[in-house]
DNA sequence: ATTGACGCTTACGCAAACGTAAGGCTAAGG
DNA sequence: CCTTAGCCTTACGTTTGCGTAAGCGTCAAT
């Protein structure tokens, strides 16, 4: 038995950057399978975020319990998986954050981060572009060698 | 001295699908320094295509030689990879090119692939641009806690 | 004889993000 | 007592497309 899971952990700072629910009675603390449901991930996905450093649930005895704040992280690592950050660049950004919290210079190396995403995302659509170009000629192409070949054979 | 390298193989179905060079004398066998010129790519790229099955360079000794069909066989290789198909799919679209050439049913399949990787890649994009979307968006929050910050601070 | 330029082979390494197997603990319910 | 649910750990496997040695052969020029 090794006690002292008794601290609270105010975690009222919550909810990063932008949303809030209005709502009644907040769960203040989750389980690995809670975030699991919610989120639509594996176990094995969020015991790998642990890994990684990038979350960092307390403990009782093995069990992992998250708090709301972990919560809130692990939105913000997933918005950084959908606008194409690696884990490793999310994991930069949230020590940035947790450093010196809400501080300005933090803040500009998201922006700086972001303004590259944004144009490493432009390249990767212009290639995509180019293609899809690329295939619809070719595509045509196709097409057309199937409909001589059809009229041939008729 | 294992002497039968005296085949000149017609190799003049080649360039396929597409292009016509009207030039004059054309070469008729590549070494792997050769093309990996040409296309820039390197010497590794050549051998590890021939070890996936998607090239199939004659020998002369242990040296590669390469024909204007093999050339050709490359082209397809690297457009395959510029519009987003794996090596493994373009080997199979490959194979079933040489299993009857200008056959329809060959025809058909590729066609097919063509299709599903246009939607493919229209799909991805429109990953893109939702990913962009909650980027320029993320940004712009970022941007004007930066702008207030420098209020604040001023 | 020696040095380059080219080419060859085998084979381990790498990055990303988990999947999956294997084995084990614990509390709740029948 | 046994089972089921839910959680835990360690650790190897997977995929894709080559990069990168390391060591060796070969032919032509110096």
């Amino acid at each position: 038995m090794e006690g002292d899971f008794r601290r609270y952990e105010p975690d009222e700072k919550d909810e990063l950057l932008v949303e809030g629910e209005a709502g009644g009675q907040k769960k203040t603390v989750f389980t690995i399978g809670d975030l699991a449901r919610e989120f639509d991930i594996t176990l094995r996905a969020l015991r790998f975020y642990e890994d990684k450093g990038l979350l960092n649930p307390r403990r009782q005895g093995l069990q992992r319990l998250y708090s709301r704040r972990d919560r809130a992280r692990l939105k913000l690592i997933l918005m950084g998986k959908r606008v194409g950050f690696s884990l490793t660049e999310i994991k930069e950004m949230l020590d940035l954050y947790d450093l010196k919290d809400g501080q300005v210079t933090q803040l500009r190396v998201a922006l700086d981060k972001f303004g590259a995403q944004i144009s490493l995302l432009e390249e990767q659509r212009s290639e995509i572009d180019q293609a899809l170009s690329e295939l619809r000629r070719t595509h045509k192409v196709v097409e057309g060698m199937l409909k001589e070949r059809a009229k041939a054979d008729h």
